[in-house]
DNA sequence: TTATTTACTTATCAAATGATAAGTAATGGA
DNA sequence: TCCATTACTTATCATTTGATAAGTAAATAA
């Protein structure tokens, strides 16, 4: 296998990638949130509960910074923090009710978008699909491995 | 096939895209270079040249804010705008001698980073996540499907 | 107990980015 | 020819983001 070669179709496919994405989401977020709160929501939405440094090294962004945006989103009643029994110089953040019921309209209409994007696609492709997507997962995009 | 379940999937498979992205590229520009001049030189690196315009809609950016920031990439030295010769209005850009040094060796730093991450995999994964990527490429990420 | 480290906050400043108004010059259509 | 449109620039201002210094309080180590 020619790895330089699987490089440079790696860097295609993830600028496609990006390119896809950016467009599902683009003007997905109505209300008066900024792109970095609306990033801070996403991984929310699907790692909560998080501490804050989590956040912090999960967006490199520095604790500051990360402690200014999470103040912003609870004042606009989208996410609470709850702090750790254990460790009570911990916190814990999770989405409020608010915050769940904005990400999932976001996510419903990126959903939409995105099922308009496979619609015409067939049956057979589909599950074609789903298996390198399995694939890519395990293989190349796996959690364990972060720098 | 349950479309829903595909695009939970496609939405976790994404997010672990741009995190490893942004961790293949953390700390890469050394040099006085914004996050969105990098983006744009990456773009002309792979689709030179193209238009003032065309960067602008590819990255969802005013005309004006794009034509800064390429004021400031010219000023920098790291990109040329030739006047196309059929229509005087418009612009082509493409990457300079310097820019085009400089996004090689960031293109370089990045491999070295993506060829540790798969050093340990087996030939045959590598077969398997060649051919994953061509499918999704060919059937997900197109270019042809952008909304 | 005391010192050090960790987790986080508050405050401040600079730089990057976004939005918008107003302008130039070339093109294309009536 | 005249007018509308297109491609781009310049200028300006508000907002967002990043970086850093200094602080608090809890946990841990000596």
């Amino acid at each position: 296998m020619d790895k330089n070669a699987l490089f440079n179709q790696f860097v295609t496919f993830t600028a496609a990638v990006h390119q896809v994405t950016s467009d599902l989401t683009q003007n997905i977020n109505t209300d008066a949130i900024t792109p970095v709160q609306y990033k801070i929501l996403e991984y929310l939405k699907v790692s909560q509960p998080v501490t804050i440094t989590e956040i912090s090294d999960c967006h490199h962004m520095s604790l500051p910074n990360t402690s200014r945006e999470l103040k912003k989103l609870q004042e606009k009643n989208l996410i609470e923090k709850i702090s750790d029994i254990a460790d009570r110089r911990k916190f814990f953040v999770r989405l409020s009710a608010d915050g769940e019921q904005m990400m999932h309209e976001a996510f419903a209409r990126i959903e939409e978008r995105f099922q308009q994007l496979i619609q015409h696609v067939p049956e057979e492709d589909l599950e074609e699909i789903k298996h390198a997507l399995d694939i890519l997962q395990q293989k190349v995009f796996k959690q364990e491995d972060r720098l």
